[in-house]
RNA sequence: GGCCAGGUAGCUCAGUUGGUAGAGCAGCGGACUGAAAAUCCGCGUGUCGACGGUUCGAUUCCGCCCCUGGCCA
């Protein structure tokens, strides 16, 4: 390994990271790694959950805010930006603590990506653009036949597979297998759960804060600097509700549930990853008690943890 | 009080000329290597309002009752 142990915590959507984050902070000297692939857009405040000003005040958080909603984030970047976050946190003596709930960030920066060859931009973005034509079917049989070992997966990652092949001459599936994987920390993971009832209910309530406090004129906002349907900053769940009212696709007071309905189903994919794709040490801790109660506990494990 | 239309899955509904029922949404389980809040795979979870009757057999037909909505009083 070689790698630095640091403490990651990780779990559903409104299952209180954050808020267990801000207790820890009085046990420790903690800065945040954000691991969360919707909290880098710049000015989605609301609709992606970032923790207020006041809180990021006194818990310093590193990711968020990386780019504007327009343009694109990746697992890629999040690797070649959180080691150096990490470091600099270190630098000050204080200690990093990545927080997130995107699964594939946090297994990015454990395990690495596979070394992928520059892909050049210009030819990328005209072969999207005519990937983006075909139909699924269709993008699957290239796929399979561009790459034997396509495990398939729908549109998404066949498109994903077919760039790859064509533009690098190898097949995904080679570069995975030949992948070196160097993680750039060593995890010591609090999975923080709580039952389904408890998640659905908070979930519930937060849908509901969020477009009272302006979910629906924030992404307005946003859309009015003219950003097609599909940028990368408004595919989030939330937004993407947010701008079917606005286009007139649904009720102003369908929102809110339209919104936990969604996040439900997030949150589910989410528990199903944590569960089994942890790989390492779990501290799994149900996060119904208060945050403080929480914090205590994960301190104390963390003291009496044997590397 | 009378007349009509309904009571079937968590919700909205379909259906069974009598052989214990199925869609959408919701939900549940799973996958996951650079768009991952994405993208996929799998699974009906049910006193067919209650009670009687007819029948080999009733969610379906008959009777009665209860509930909901509408119209008339």
């Amino acid at each position: 390994m070689g790698a630095a142990r640091i403490p990651v915590l990780v779990g559903a959507t409104g299952v209180g990271k954050t808020a267990v984050a801000m207790a820890l902070s009085r046990h420790w000297p903690l800065e945040v790694v954000s691991a969360d692939s919707r909290q880098v857009y710049r000015r989605l405040d609301i609709g992606t959950a970032k923790p207020p000003p006041r809180w990021l005040a006194k818990l310093p958080h590193h990711g968020l805010d990386q780019v504007d909603p327009g343009s694109r984030y990746s697992a890629g970047r999040f690797i070649q930006d959180a080691p150096r976050w990490i470091r600099e946190i270190q630098g000050r003596g204080h200690l990093p603590v990545v927080v997130g709930g995107t699964g594939l960030y946090i297994r990015a920066l454990v395990d690495g990506l596979f070394a992928e060859p520059p892909l050049e931009a210009s030819r990328r973005h005209a072969l999207g653009e005519w990937l983006e034509r075909l139909e699924v079917g269709e993008l699957l049989r290239w796929s399979g036949r561009l790459d034997v070992g396509f495990k398939g997966g729908g549109r998404q990652r066949a498109m994903r597979s077919i760039e790859v092949a064509l533009l690098t001459g190898r097949p995904l599936s080679y570069w995975q297998e030949t992948a070196r994987r160097s993680g750039a920390i060593d995890p010591w993971y609090v999975y923080l759960t709580a039952p389904r009832a408890v998640l659905h209910h908070r979930i519930a309530v937060r849908a509901e804060e969020m477009v009272r406090r302006g979910l629906i004129e924030e992404v307005a906002a946003v859309l009015s600097e003219g950003h097609p349907g599909k940028a990368p900053g408004l595919d989030a769940i939330g937004i993407r509700e947010a701008v079917e009212y606005l286009h007139g696709k649904r009720t102003r007071e369908s929102v809110a549930e339209a919104v936990a309905a969604s996040t439900r189903q997030y949150a589910k994919r989410q528990e199903t990853w944590f569960r089994h794709q942890l790989k390492g040490p779990v501290l799994t801790i149900d996060a119904t008690r208060p945050p403080e109660e929480l914090a205590d506990e994960i301190a104390k494990a963390w003291e009496g943890r044997k590397d």
